[in-house]
DNA sequence: TTGAAAGCGGTACCAC
DNA sequence: GTGGTACCGCTTTCAA
């Protein structure tokens, strides 16, 4: 235990040299030798020398670690976005410094400060529900160090993020509802205050709008809460529903749960078409119709744009907004 | 841009004091003045003063922060895993450097190097399939880097670990079926090479042993290969097959996509048991019967064991195997 | 080509 | 109670 690494002195006091002398030939830089560097390099091998990373982040004012403040892992979504980053802050020889906010404000603020203490280089961040308070974003940005918005998007945030289109997403499914023949579309909205809840929201109402369908307040519901079956069952009870698109696959899920426990016919007497194409979406059957978000992507594409703004040391404010896909499977209809 | 932070002489500069003083102020410890502190932590407070977690690491020769080696994060026992450990880490106030390793002995070997440059305080790593060269893990032991592996065991590396009972798992999911009468247990075998692969065949084989009933070579396959779908086809042709433990639930739902293009019953002429309890066990219909892994526990547990050996600084080998709990869902019979 | 020394931002020991 | 200073491990500028 408490063993002490081989450091750069000692390498210099074994050859009765200058720890600068080592510096430079294990850097490959400066004037040096060809023999000294041979040399040298060999006895760091033999002594099984590793630069303190530490030591070189000091001196060097840059960590080569990057902050990624995700709301949580469970859903697929995430994972995928964290694997999209890691493909590239790997090969960039960076690291990851994790942590998951549980879409807890106290969370989210805490995690800022312990990015901004560990001076990573750059911040990597999905925004939460209570969109109230950002001064933990503004204070990233204020200490100016980068930060690049995943997934949901914070009007009042002045920097880079990538996002899909989630109204044009929304729009598509809520359209294909509608052209495979429903006209009483409910929708299942998400969480208050974020942007996603928000936009797919309004692809709904736009499609309908756009068919000249009557937008009815009492067709939307607001999954993941206790009185959702009730609230559910009630709409159904009093009007004929045909279609449902929801916020995500685990509130289409527990649609499908319902509309089974009522022996409702699916997709022939209702459509449903969910958000995400999680894994679950595949396995139960029918298999479930989804908007499909190019998770990898999005978590590539905020890499890529956080390395820009570092390595180019820019102001640029760079923003993306990528595709989603209608995947259509079991639960809806033919048009 | 490039903003400079205020550091600790900045402070002192400022009030015409030394660096010392402000550090005492600010750690609440030494001598100083009542005075003087709050002067100075409001001075600090005005400031925007953090300080610099790099710099701390240095002098403290610790840097809070633990390296997380996992394989990847699709499963949702991996997720798991990590809020166990999470939920420690964060009360503790260490930060995780995660790496995945895609189960690439390559990116293993990497990972542990980047751990150990970056001085982690420990590390808590799942080790891949390969377990012919452990030399990475060996390093990290040699470095004295408290290390606690996770999910699977190395025979050979000497050192703490928290896994599961996989044996005993999977000895009550084979009992289970035998006891609902079967008796022509296939077994879906995992990877090769690693620990779990290994204990849950083993279970299988006794339990069939201890039952008085024939192992047979033909009755157990490899999942995840492409030849899966024909070898399975081919043993269910040729023999009586009643029942199906798998290596994971995973390979138990490709079990059950075979199985339903034969029309076979499930569980009437076939019983079926994976492995992990992952959320698609839940979804598929019927429902997937499984051994639960306290995927959470073993994360907590695994951080905890690596804190108790970092704040200790015992070299104490500490190991601990938690138990599984066999979820009987639809794809089993009652006994 | 190599050495000497300052400095990154703190901490801690020893004086006064 | 406060100041002075060496030091953690490395890089880098300036001199030799």
């Amino acid at each position: 235990m408490e063993k002490k690494r081989v450091s750069i002195r000692d390498l210099a006091a074994i050859l009765g040299v200058t720890p600068s002398t080592i510096s430079r030939a294990l850097n490959g830089q400066g004037n040096i030798s060809e023999k000294r560097r041979e040399q040298i390099t060999k006895l760091a091998k033999e002594h099984g020398y590793r630069p303190n990373h530490i030591a070189k982040s000091m001196v060097a004012n840059k960590t080569f670690n990057i902050g990624l403040l995700l709301p949580e892992f469970t859903h697929n979504y995430f994972n995928k976005i964290l694997a999209g980053i890691e493909s590239v802050t790997y090969q960039k020889g960076y690291q990851l410094l994790i942590c998951t906010s549980d879409e807890l404000q106290e969370k989210e603020e805490k995690s800022c400060l312990t990015f901004l203490d560990a001076r990573v280089d750059g911040i990597l961040a999905t925004a939460g529900n209570s969109s109230d308070d950002l001064r933990h974003f503004e204070n990233v940005l204020k200490d100016g160090t980068p930060l690049v918005l995943l997934d949901r998007i914070c009007e009042d945030l002045n920097t880079s993020y990538v996002v899909t289109d989630d109204f044009e997403g929304s729009f598509e499914a809520v359209q294909y509802l509608i052209d495979s023949g429903c006209s009483n579309i409910l929708h299942i909205k998400g969480p208050d205050y974020i942007s996603t809840s928000f936009n797919r929201k309004l692809g709904y109402t736009e499609a309908l709008k756009k068919n000249g369908m009557e937008y009815r307040e009492e067709f939307v519901l607001k999954g993941d809460q206790k009185a959702f079956e009730k609230d559910l069952n009630a709409v159904l009870d009093k009007h004929p529903i045909d279609g449902v698109f929801a916020f995500s696959d685990y509130y289409a899920y527990d649609v499908i749960q319902i509309l089974n426990h009522r022996a409702v016919k699916i997709p022939d007497e209702i459509s449903i078409i969910g958000y995400a194409d999680e894994p679950l979406a595949q396995y139960i059957s029918p298999q479930l119709s989804t908007v499909k978000q190019p998770a990898y992507e999005i978590g590539k594409h905020a890499a890529e744009i956080l390395f820009k703004i570092i390595e180019e040391k820019t102001d640029e404010i760079i923003t993306k907004q990528l595709k989603t896909t209608l995947v259509l499977r079991g639960t809806t209809k033919g048009t």
